[in-house]
DNA sequence: CTGAAAGCGCTTACAG
DNA sequence: CTGAAAGCGCTTACAG
């Protein structure tokens, strides 16, 4: 069906022309009579002629491939988050002519990436998430490979696009200062994805702006199993706290769980409310107020932000994309 | 640090040697002295040295990619299955100097797969699921890209790895009968799903092995929504159905939350089981009986049989993997 | 055991 | 506007 073999020689050949005309019509760079152009197109229409992006790339030292460094460990490899920008990421990348390479890193091992850096693989990455001290990051910084990291950073170096997680966290916990909720619990995990340390700060903000903060609110990060979770719900209920705030929606899938364990009505004993509402929360009933982040554009806009950086256009340092708080039956309405 | 753009040329150079002769040192392919190799061997060691495998390639006609086409419909990105595969996928890969460069397709929408194909941007490629009717599988077929599909199929030209759905169902529903429990209902979700219907045999081949079919198994396919289990459970209720089998955890999570909303105590008033046991189900309450897939071997067995068709080997047509059935508290043992 | 040379399929100064 | 030629960094018959 496709003359899947043709090269470019074999067009000039066909046509009696050169190799550079074909190389022109194909590009679009370089002077050439419109007759010419028209008649290589036309050939190469009419046989379905597709380049060699591998001799290309050769010739111009790139290989339209993004590399994408996701996290290997066992726990956050379930998280859709990922899969969700990947979309995004693929959609755009795709849209440009270039592919997307993954890469899975874990903590102690980041060998993935190197040898796609080091085999000249890729011409640029997306970091999916941004650690406290992040190993992935380091070595794209000093390989001098170009990068954009999906989430937030100290280091002004590298250019990042996130969404405005602390002033969600701000709002959320605002809205529920509004309802007169006053003894609210955050919970969350890992301390030293930057992204929790964030959403802490946009929590404090907004007993900051109220001054409200008469030492009722507590936190308890670095949460990650259930029984941990158990735990702290258990002394929760005991100081009577009003609401807990969850970082992400596979915590709340647990605290819930807990509740139901222990007969606690939701909204009516405690108030719930989440980070991302994805399918783990999706369909849970109450129907749990939560933030909802649009993760696929978050890909989009990473991967735009490389692609242009691989075009050699200034990029800005650091892009804040929107959120939504929704209210939902998890926690009580006044009025 | 490293010495990025050293070539094979620039060795030959310095060691006063021909490119031959570093090329063959590096490849291990032809004859060449002791002494010379460990000269070139040395000399790379010391300077970092790493080939250019886009070159490589180019003069091989090969990519060292593989693709992976991974679903890009909405509601199935966010199944944790296809992360865990990549898992396996990606660690094969990388250990035999192989990429994985992914594709996300739609039910009308393979533009990512086709790209990768006419590019030459893959050597081979890996199908994460099967349907009825795959458009990517026969697009593969007709372009004669090696594949190996993770899934199942009736035509037997394609390259199955697959776990043993069938057997797993039907063991898994053997036992309930064991237990006593005679009326059952069978839930899954799309029917195009290769896998969908593998299970539904296995559920009736307990039956038949057992000769109880009394009409009062009942199946439901093509359930994709809350809305609709909310129904069928009800419709279930009426019927005095002990125990309701879902066919993934998605939907498990939608049963539980009806039956939750209707305070319907499980086991104590109706079982459940369910297929998979990802984190959208761990730590639920009760635990929940299902059967366990080891999905990162899966996608670690797919790869392994790719790379050895590609390697010229031949492979076997059909790979059954395991499964185990774990009975939980969500089901009732007897004794 | 080693090397000169052609080739993989493209791009791109340089001339005309 | 068009082309001959060199080059991207490797591999691989073919000779020696």
């Amino acid at each position: 069906m496709d003359d899947k073999n043709l090269t470019i020689g074999d067009i000039a050949q066909e046509l009696g022309v050169s190799k550079t005309t074909v190389s022109r019509a194909i590009s679009g760079k370089g002077r050439i009579g419109e007759q010419t152009r028209k008649k290589v197109l036309d050939y190469i229409e009419e046989h379905h002629y597709s380049p060699n992006v591998i001799a290309k790339g050769l010739a111009q030292n790139k290989t339209f491939n993004l590399g994408m460094v996701l996290p290997g460990d066992y726990n956050v490899v379930e998280l859709p988050f990922f899969q969700k920008c990947m979309l995004g990421v693929s959609r755009t990348a795709s849209a440009h002519g270039y592919d997307v390479l993954i890469s899975m890193v874990t903590a102690d091992n980041i060998s993935q990436l190197e040898r796609a850096v080091t085999n000249r693989k890729i011409d640029g990455a997306i970091l999916t998430r941004t650690l406290a001290d992040d190993a992935p990051m380091k070595y794209l910084i000093e390989s001098d490979v170009p990068f954009v990291a999906m989430g937030s950073t100290d280091d002004d170096r590298v250019v990042q696009v996130d969404n405005d997680h602390r002033s969600a966290c701000r709002e959320l916990t605002d809205k529920l200062l509004a309802h007169g909720i006053r003894n609210i619990a955050l919970i969350g995990s890992d301390e030293t994805h930057i992204v929790t340390s964030n959403r802490l700060r946009g929590f404090e903000d907004a007993f900051m702006q109220r001054k409200e903060w008469d030492g009722s609110r507590q936190t308890f990060l670095n949460v990650s199993d259930g029984g941990r979770v158990d735990e702290i719900v258990e002394r929760l209920l005991e100081k009577k706290t009003e609401c807990i705030v969850c970082m992400d929606d596979f915590l709340c899938g647990c605290v819930l769980n807990t509740l139901q364990q222990k007969q606690i009505a939701v909204p009516a004993q405690i108030q719930i409310a989440s980070f991302y509402d994805s399918t783990v929360l999706a369909n849970r009933i109450p129907s749990i107020t939560s933030i909802r982040f649009d993760v696929e554009e978050l890909g989009t806009k990473a991967c735009e932000t490389l692609l242009r950086m691989l075009d050699g256009e200034e990029v800005e340092r650091r892009t804040l994309l929107g959120y939504e708080v929704r209210m939902r039956k998890s926690t009580r309405e006044i009025g």
